[in-house]
DNA sequence: AGCACGCCGACT
DNA sequence: GTCGGCGTGCTC
């Protein structure tokens, strides 16, 4: 039998323009070992510096004869080979994605893999006696001090590989020191800062001046609004020292406190009792259950309504698959917010269960991945990134709350998980079950068209009815001269609900207090200085005064101004609404009424979450108000009353999605409510009572939006009747525009006169981006309408390459597919 | 993305 | 004379 010799192999961490297969041969003892998909070690570029890469192919040849100067392996990395289904995934976000290979590769293996401990050395401080050492080792000895810290590697290249040898005697002789860094961090504990009095004796404290230190006063108003925070946050943002800390706790004003984080986060208890379905939910995995016992390749919408348990169906099909000796990849929008779906399954499949997503140190996340490809776990439930499992006998993928924005990345590689579990599902055959009570147009449409199985369930779960929906108009309350978040309508209901001690949730699509300052003399507006936004005001605690303005987009503050520094006007106005504003509203009508506000700013942590929505369920309070934090698939009995304060906020923007956004959020919102026994209301304030979305909306009526709104896609011709390509050039030197747009848009013109006279394209642009600075980088940005086909992804492929190395360190370019 | 190579200006 | 700034170009 013939031994292969020469390996085809994609490098990791290259740019995309250079991303290729580069063809290394095989030394003698690694011949037969090395496989395609093992991860290697190469030598590469001019300085011959360790890369790590993936054998693409292999072949037999002779190294010296072939015409390119072929280096040799270095070593195999032991551990982990990627299926051959898994390598046709990288080949296929590569060219869908406009990444490179590694980019791709890096997402199914994790970062712990291929830091291996890196062995550096650093020149220990005093002046050594140089007579005792050689020449050459003192000659290293100078590098290593000039340098700070050398890495071996590097001064092997420098001084060849005699330096092996003398490096153990100058550490012996006390003069370099060697330092053993391994990258996977082994996080056990992490320390956290709260205050130990209440925010409003804290807030007398501040004015009271009996804070000294600029740091002392930024950290205690930082905890008023953060009620506790991680050290390390502190330090970052804020740059408080050690000292600070220390002062301001020998004075009892603050507490640190330990708090372990588990390496295995998520305690398992198993409860295998089993389900009853009702008919409905029966019929609807019936379905399903067809599908999962054909052997070919196939796709579901499951299109429930909110409430009409989805989740067990879910469980049942999981079931079936499971016992067909298959595993499962269950994709959620965020783990963060649905602990409840996910105790479920973990209280079901206990250690056969691996959770991955973002917040995983890795460690951990190195953890989970070793039980999957050790086979010790058969369901993976993740965020997006979880749909690259390296699982090899995959059965299904389930994509819950299909609809959100989330499956899409916004980072390289920019994709989106329901693009790649199809990839998948395709070709492994197994099935792939799209979950949603608002799907998103492109589904629902492949849906009636006969692509997807279309599942319906329309019954919510146990009896339990939709909630009554009101449309509160606002403009009725703005001619009577009422300035408040709050509608008179909203105000009632929330009495009624407080006076017969049920629950209410509020939902508000903004953080902060105001959301723009404003002269309304000059017109003057307080914007960022690094982006071209307006800044928002956010107060420190529940009430407003003091405060400060924070730029949601970079994050920069900057202290509150009392004075219109254009006109010098004392009386700002201060604009628009968010959580806090209504927060402080809430508290003045009811204020002896618990109440929990969740959003960015005060949910930290997946713990902070935990308990507050604990504290909720619990009924220790009786008023949840926050962001969309709240308004996904949490199950509270107790909540009778649900708002939505600003459902015209989303609605008119420049966006045609805007319409289908605010569909879905309503529609969420609105479906926590009447969960229990209790029957529920809901009532959405807008100041577009007509407007054809908030009504449906407010009838929960998909189906007639859908219709609505397809009609309006295939009119102006969006998604899914063509594909959306965003171009965008940014650089923190704006001049650069100057020339370089023009060139670009002949570039283009001329590649579709000639070479892509076949590809249709509508180009718009170029324009500035919405936001067209952002932390101090300037964006402009080409929109297309396209096929998205391999001759048009053939054409941006080029652009891009062509343009990704021009101005070199000044200009950035990305290329997205249908983004959000 | 790195990193070496090479071409100019400021300095001992 | 040499050191070192950074613009240019290559990576099996």
């Amino acid at each position: 039998m013939m031994q292969y010799n020469i390996a085809g192999l994609y490098i990791i961490g290259v740019p995309y323009r250079i991303d290729r297969i580069y063809k290394y041969y095989i030394p003698a003892d690694l011949i037969g070992k090395i496989l395609v998909g093992s991860v290697v070690n190469v030598p590469f570029g001019r300085s011959n510096r360790k890369s790590y890469a993936i054998v693409y192919s292999l072949a037999c040849g002779n190294p010296d004869e072939d015409d390119v100067k072929m280096k040799p392996i270095f070593s195999l990395e032991q551990g982990f080979t990627m299926s051959k289904e898994l390598i046709g995934l990288c080949d296929y976000v590569r060219t869908h994605c406009f990444c490179s290979f590694g980019d791709v590769a890096r997402c199914i293996i994790p970062s712990a893999f291929f830091s291996k401990i890196k062995e550096t050395y650093r020149a220990l401080p005093y002046f050594p006696e140089r007579e005792k050492i050689s020449a050459k080792a003192l000659a290293i000895y100078d590098a290593v001090a000039c340098a700070n810290q050398m890495s071996v590697e590097k001064l092997v290249r420098m001084y060849g590989e005699e330096v092996i040898s003398i490096l153990p005697r100058l550490v012996k002789l006390k003069y370099l020191e060697k330092t053993v860094a391994s990258s996977v961090k082994n996080i056990k504990s992490v320390k956290y800062v709260h205050l130990l009095c209440d925010a409003d004796s804290a807030y007398e404290l501040i004015e009271s001046k009996k804070l000294r230190g600029i740091k002392q006063v930024a950290l205690v108003k930082y905890l008023i609004e953060h009620k506790s925070a991680p050290l390390n946050d502190l330090s970052e943002q804020l740059f408080i020292s050690a000292a600070t800390i220390k002062s301001l706790e020998e004075r009892k004003i603050i507490e640190t406190e330990t708090r372990e984080v588990s390496r295995d986060p998520y305690k398992i208890t198993k409860s295998p009792n089993d389900i009853i379905l009702t008919d409905k939910q029966q019929q609807a995995y019936a379905e399903i259950e067809k599908l999962i016992n054909g052997d070919a390749p196939s796709a579901a919408l499951l299109y429930g309504i909110t409430g009409s348990g989805k989740t067990m169906v879910i469980k049942k099909a999981i079931d079936s698959v499971l016992s067909k000796g298959k595993q499962v990849i269950m994709l959620v929008p965020e783990i963060a917010l649905t602990p409840q779906a996910i105790d479920v399954f973990c209280s079901y499949y206990g250690d056969k269960v691996v959770l991955l997503h973002s917040s995983l140190s890795d460690g951990e996340r190195f953890d989970a991945w070793r039980k999957i490809i050790a086979g010790k776990a058969n369901i993976c439930i993740g965020t997006r990134s979880a749909v690259f499992a390296p699982f090899d006998n995959l059965g299904m993928i389930v994509i819950d709350e299909e609809h959100e924005h989330t499956y899409k990345s916004e980072s390289n590689p920019k994709y989106h998980a329901r693009d790649v579990a199809r990839y998948r599902c395709a070709n492994t055959g197994s099935l792939m079950l799209l979950c949603s009570a608002t799907p998103s147009l492109e589904s629902y449409y492949k849906a009636k068209k006969g692509i997807y199985k279309l599942i319906k369930l329309t019954e919510r779960y146990s009896g339990a009815k939709l909630p009554q929906t009101v449309i509160s108009d606002m403009r009725i309350d703005a001619a009577e001269g009422r300035i408040s978040a709050l509608g008179s309508i909203m105000e009632d209901a929330l009495r009624k609900t407080v006076a017969n001690k049920d629950q209410a949730i509020l939902f508000i699509n903004r953080r902060g207090y105001n959301n723009y300052v404003s002269c309304p003399l000059c017109g003057f507006v307080q914007k960022c200085e690094r982006c071209s936004v307006s800044m928002t005001y956010h107060s420190y605690g529940k009430k407003s005064g003091g405060g400060y303005l924070v730029c949601h987009y970079c994050g920069s503050r900057k202290e509150l101004i009392k004075v219109c520094p254009e006109c010098s006007n004392e009386h700002l106005s201060y604009m628009g609404f968010g959580t806090q504003k209504a927060e402080d509203e809430l508290s003045n009508l009811f204020s002896d009424i618990p109440m929990i506000r969740m959003d960015a700013d005060t949910a930290s942590s997946r713990h902070s979450i935990d308990r507050m929505l604990d504290k909720f369920r619990k009924g220790d309070a009786k008023l949840l108000i926050g962001t969309q934090m709240v308004s996904k698939g949490h199950d509270f009995p107790g909540v009778t009353l649900v708002g939505v304060l600003l459902a015209d906020n989303s609605l008119y923007l420049d966006d045609y999605r805007a319409n289908e956004r605010t569909f879905s959020m309503i529609t969420q919102v609105v479906g926590r409510a009447g969960r229990g026994k209790k029957s529920g209301i809901a009532i959405i304030q807008t100041y577009n009572p007509e407007h054809p979305v908030i009504k449906f909306a407010a009838e929960q009526n998909y189906e007639d939006f859908y219709e609505n709104e397809i009609a309006l896609r295939k009119n102006f011709v969006f998604p899914p009747f063509c594909d959306m390509v965003h171009l965008t050039f940014s650089t923190s030197e704006e001049s650069v525009f100057k020339s370089l747009l023009p060139e670009f848009s002949s570039r283009l013109a001329a590649l579709l006169k000639e070479e892509y006279s076949d590809v249709p394209l509508v180009i718009f642009g170029p324009f500035e981006a919405p936001i067209y600075r952002l932390n101090n980088t300037y964006r402009m940005k080409y929109i297309f309408k396209c096929k998205d086909n391999g001759r048009t992804r053939e054409l941006f492929s080029r652009l891009y390459s062509e343009f990704s190395k021009l101005e070199s360190n000044k200009l950035g370019i990305s290329i997205d597919i249908n983004p959000n």
